[in-house]
DNA sequence: GACCAGGCACATC
DNA sequence: GATGTGCATGGT
């Protein structure tokens, strides 16, 4: 089994998935710190707010008064703490990069990752999720699905950490950036109809690939 | 009413 | 280094 094929098996079943198609940076910015830990649903709602009282602006982001941007992200949960992670962004983009994200972008992936990971409220997944959908960096994004769906399927030692995954993907495909994309999104697809709290394989894409010791449960 | 959702930082041992 | 806890809304 190789990851190839689970790709392939995946996209066969399911097909694209859309993840932040033609949208701006900043609406992409913004969404992975709001996704933490959160429905994309509610995300959904936060990012219209911002929307409606025209927010998805960099600049005006920056500007505006921390507490009403907090109100205004509100039905994203921890909106508070958010409010401040965004802000924290903010100010890096704007003291260090002339306000410009393609500045910050042109860093090479590597450095790029660095910087936002320096930032309070920024950690793997949001780094990588920046610089994949963001900033187009072949970068792949680990996040709870991908852990559960890579130690269910026994295709990685179930103690390892971020790194040790997403070397999994970087050793095993072809630096892609649509690659990357569409699988990190496939994944997040599978893992929610067949790899949630309860196992539930009957039907599942990858099936045929699980190991011979049957279904680890988290 | 419990449990979960596309994490992360910080405290404590 | 591992483990626990706060952050918060909305859906099932």
């Amino acid at each position: 089994m190789t990851l190839h094929e689970a790709y392939d098996r995946l996209w066969n079943a399911y097909g694209p998935q859309g993840w932040w198609p033609g949208e701006t940076t900043i609406e992409i910015v913004v969404g992975t710190i709001l996704t933490q830990n959160t429905s994309w649903k509610n995300v959904e709602r936060a990012i219209e707010n911002l929307r409606d009282v025209g927010l998805l602006d960099s600049q005006r982001l920056h500007t505006i008064d921390i507490d009403e941007l907090a109100e205004i992200i509100r039905p994203a949960g921890y909106y508070r703490l958010k409010a401040r992670r965004l802000k924290n962004l903010l100010q890096l983009v704007h003291t260090q990069y002339s306000g410009q994200w393609q500045e910050l972008f042109s860093l090479d992936t590597n450095s790029l990752r660095e910087t936002l990971l320096s930032v309070n409220g920024i950690g793997p997944e949001t780094a990588d999720s920046i610089a994949l959908y963001a900033a187009n960096k072949p970068t792949f994004v680990i996040d709870a699905y991908t852990a559960r769906v890579l130690k269910r399927h026994g295709w990685i030692d179930f103690e390892a950490g971020y790194v040790e995954m997403q070397e999994l993907f970087h050793d095993q495909l072809e630096q892609n950036v649509l690659l990357f994309n569409e699988y990190h999104a496939l994944i997040v697809r599978v893992g929610k109809e067949h790899c949630g709290t309860q196992p539930k394989c009957n039907g599942c894409p990858l099936q045929e690939l699980l190991p011979e010791s049957g279904v680890q449960t988290a």
